[in-house]
RNA sequence: UGCCCGAUAGUAUAAAGGUAGUACAACUGAUUUUGGUUCAGUUUGUCUAGGUUCGAAUCCUGGUCGGGCAACCA
C-alpha cells in the first residue's frame, strides 16, 4: 500500500550509481557518531537516512565511532550511542572505531611521507594560524616546510614514541598554501596529545585529525556513500585528495542539511551546557532532543522514524516546525495508547440523588482498535473528582461543561445536571453538586437526552495518585541558537511542571512502563524512570490537539 | 574583497522543459460518549532582471538575499 514517493536527492545518487554499476551495484554506508555526547533528534535523521539507504537498496551500515580525540570521549557515551540507534529500530552489520585503525593510519601517514606529501611542522597553533592566511590572501610557507623524507620519517616516529610535549610538533600534508580552499593549505594530520584513550589506552600519544581519520576509515570499510552534513562540504577536497594520494578505496562523500527544529537547541556543545549548568536534569531529561530524553518523555521509535522520513532530505538550510514532531507523537500514540481517567486540578462534584456503594463500570482500552483491545474497569461512586476547567460558573454559549443548571455526560458512565456549587472563604470553587440520570448510563441509555459535552472523572474513594510531571518547550524562542543573546537566557522558566497529586483511576497503579497511556482529554502519558510502585510519576508526552482552548484564546 | 553551498505557501518537501503537488500549521464545516480521532473543504508559493524556447520553478547570464569556510574539534 505504500504510495509512491519521489527520491530524495542522494536516493537519485544511488541509484544513479547502482545503475551504472559502480562499486559492483553494492550499497555501503555509516553512521559516524563521535562518542563525546548523547544522540539527538538531528542525529536521528542521519541514522534515518544512513540505514534507511542500506534497506532499501539491499545494502549496508556501520556504525562506526569516530573516536581519534581522547580528550572528550569516553565510554559512556559510546553505551548510550549504542542503546539509542538500537532503540529507534536499526541493526548495524559492524560496530567500528577509528581507532581501530590507528596502526593502519600510521601507515598511511608513513607512506605521505615517503611521497614528498606530508612532513613535520614544529611551529605553533597561533604560528601555523597566520601561515594558512586569510580566505583572501594565500598562506604561507612554514619554515618546516622543506624538510627532506629521511628526517621527516624519523621525526614522526619520534612523535609517535612520545619523545615530544603536547603540541611540540604536528604532522602536515603538503598540498597548495595558495588554494582558495582553507583546508588545503597544509592541513594538519596528527597532533601530539599524551591522553589516555577510551579504547586503545596509552598505545598512543599522536592522534589523527579528523580529515586524516574519516575518509580512510571509510575506505577501509569499502564504505561507498559517506553522507555527512553541509558543514563538511569544503572538507571534500581533502577527502578525495587522501584517497587519491594513498590510492586507497574510493569512497565518495556526500552533503545534506542538518536538522534544525524551531523552540530546540541541536549542538552537542550547547545541550552539554544545559546538563553541566543544572538548567536539565541530564542528558536524558524529557525536555532534551536528545534521543534518550525523547523516549524518557514517552516519544516513540515509530514516530521519530516517521517524523525523519516527513522532514525529506535536502541541501537547504530548514528549521523543521516542532509541531510536525508532535504530530508524529500523537498519531502514533492516537493508534497505540491506552485511554485512561486522571484528574490533574481537581474539585469534587457530588451526585446528590445516587445511592448505593457505587459500581463498576468498563472502558475499552483503545478505541482507536476493532475490539478496543480488551477493556478495564473503573470503579463509579457518589463522590468523584472532575477537572477545576470543567466547571464555570458564568459560563459561556459554547461551553459544553458544567455550569448552573447545564448536563454533561460523565465518560463511561452516566448524565449529571449541575444543581448547585459551593465555594470556600476565598471564593474558589471546591465543590458541584449534582443529580444524575439513572437512565443514562453508558452503553444501556434510555434516557433520550442527548448532552454536546463529555467530561473525565475519577471516583473518590477510590482514586490512585501520581506525580505528574508536565512539559513545555525549554525555549522561548524559536530559534535560540540564532538570537544575539545568550540560549541560556532564553529558557522558558516553566519547561517543567510538577503536579505532586493527580488523582487517577485505580487501574494506572499497574501501569506498565514503556507504554503510552492517553489520560482521556489530557494527553499522552508515559511512567517516568523515577517511577516506584509506592510513588507513581507519569511523564507527559504531548497534550491532545486542543481546538477548545483556541477557541478561547480567541475570546 | 576570495572560494563554496543554497533560494518553490507560515514551515518543510515534490514537480528531471509541458496542469505548481503533498505534509504540518492556520481557517470552515460534518461526525463523535475524548472540544481527541475521522471525514469534507478553504486560504497561502516558484528571490529578482534579462535571455534561450511554441512553452521555464526547471536551461543560460547578471543581480539580490541567506548560510558556510582561516580549531593541534568532529
Amino acid at each position: 500500500m505504500s504510495e509512491e514517493r519521489s527520491l530524495n536527492f542522494i536516493e537519485e545518487i544511488v541509484e544513479e550509481d547502482i545503475r551504472n554499476g559502480k562499486n559492483g551495484g553494492r550499497v555501503h554506508t555509516r553512521f559516524p557518531p563521535e562518542p563525546n555526547g548523547y544522540l539527538h533528534i538531528g542525529h536521528a535523521k542521519s541514522i534515518c537516512l544512513n540505514f534507511g539507504l542500506a534497506l532499501k537498496y539491499n545494502g549496508k551500515t556501520n556504525l562506526r565511532f569516530d573516536d581519534t580525540n581522547p580528550e572528550t570521549e569516553e565510554t559512556e557515551y559510546v553505551e548510550s550511542i549504542k542503546e539509542d540507534v538500537k532503540w529507534l529500530g536499526f541493526n548495524w552489520d559492524n560496530e567500528l572505531y577509528a581507532s581501530n585503525y590507528f596502526d593502519q593510519l600510521y601507515e598511511f601517514a608513513t607512506n605521505l611521507i615517503k611521497k614528498g606529501l606530508a612532513y613535520v611542522d614544529d611551529s605553533s597553533p597561533d604560528e601555523i594560524a597566520a601561515q594558512k592566511g586569510t580566505p583572501t590572501e594565500p598562506g604561507t610557507p612554514s619554515p618546516y616546510r622543506e624538510r627532506s623524507i629521511e628526517e621527516n620519517l624519523s621525526l614522526f616516529a619520534e612523535m609517535r614514541e612520545g619523545k615530544y610535549p603536547d603540541g611540540a610538533k604536528v604532522l602536515r600534508a603538503k598540498i597548495d598554501l595558495a588554494s582558495p580552499n582553507m583546508h588545503m593549505r597544509d592541513p594538519i594530520m596528527y597532533r601530539i596529545r599524551h591522553a589516555k584513550h577510551h579504547r586503545t589506552g596509552n598505545k598512543w600519544c599522536i592522534y589523527p585529525m579528523y580529515d586524516f581519520a574519516h575518509g580512510q576509515s571509510d575506505s577501509i570499510e569499502g564504505i561507498t556513500h559517506s553522507i555527512c552534513t553541509l558543514e563538511f562540504i569544503p572538507h571534500r577536497a581533502l577527502y578525495d585528495w587522501f584517497i587519491d594520494q594513498l590510492e586507497i578505496f574510493p569512497s565518495r562523500q556526500y552533503e545534506f542539511a542538518r536538522l534544525n527544529m524551531t523552540y530546540t537547541v541541536m549542538s552537542k556543545r550547547k545541550l552539554l551546557q544545559l546538563v553541566n549548568e543544572g538548567f536539565v536534569t541530564g542528558w536524558d531529561d524529557p525536555r532534551m532532543p536528545t534521543i534518550s530524553g525523547l523516549r524518557r518523555r514517552g516519544f516513540t521509535p515509530a514516530s521519530i522514524r516517521d517524523f525523519c522520513d516527513r522532514i525529506g532530505v535536502a541541501k537547504r538550510e530548514n528549521i523543521i516546525d516542532v509541531s510536525l514532531l508532535e504530530f508524529c507523537v500523537r498519531e502514533d500514540l492516537n493508534k497505540t495508547a491506552w485511554r485512561r481517567m486522571a484528574v490533574l486540578d481537581p474539585i469534587k462534584l457530588v451526585i446528590t440523588n445516587y445511592e448505593g456503594e457505587g459500581e463498576l463500570l468498563h472502558g475499552e482500552n483503545n478505541p482507536e482498535v476493532e475490539g478496543g483491545e480488551g477493556s478495564r474497569d473503573i470503579p463509579f461512586s457518589k463522590e468523584l473528582w472532575i477537572e477545576r476547567e470543567d466547571f464555570m460558573e458564568n459560563p459561556p454559549k459554547k461551553f459544553f461543561r458544567l455550569g448552573p443548571g447545564l448536563m454533561v455526560r460523565l465518560k463511561h458512565a452516566y448524565i449529571v445536571k449541575c444543581e448547585d456549587f459551593v465555594k470556600d472563604e476565598q471564593g474558589n470553587i471546591i465543590e458541584v453538586r449534582c443529580t444524575y440520570i439513572p437512565e443514562s448510563k453508558s452503553g444501556q441509555d434510555t434516557s433520550g437526552i442527548n448532552v454536546k459535552g463529555t467530561i473525565h472523572w475519577v471516583s473518590v474513594p477510590h482514586a490512585a495518585t501520581a506525580e505528574v510531571r508536565v512539559y513545555d518547550r525549554l525555549f522561548r524562542s524559536e530559534d535560540p541558537a540564532g538570537e544575539d543573546r545568550d540560549f541560556k537566557e532564553l529558557i522558558n522558566p516553566e519547561s517543567l511542571q510538577i503536579i505532586p497529586k493527580v488523582f487517577m483511576e485505580p487501574d494506572l497503579a499497574t501501569a506498565q512502563p514503556g507504554r503510552g497511556y492517553q489520560f482521556i482529554r489530557k494527553g499522552y502519558f508515559t511512567l517516568d524512570k523515577d517511577s516506584t510502585t509506592e510513588n507513581l510519576v507519569f511523564n507527559r508526552t504531548v497534550t491532545l490537539k486542543d481546538t477548545w482552548a483556541k477557541e478561547v484564546k480567541k475570546g
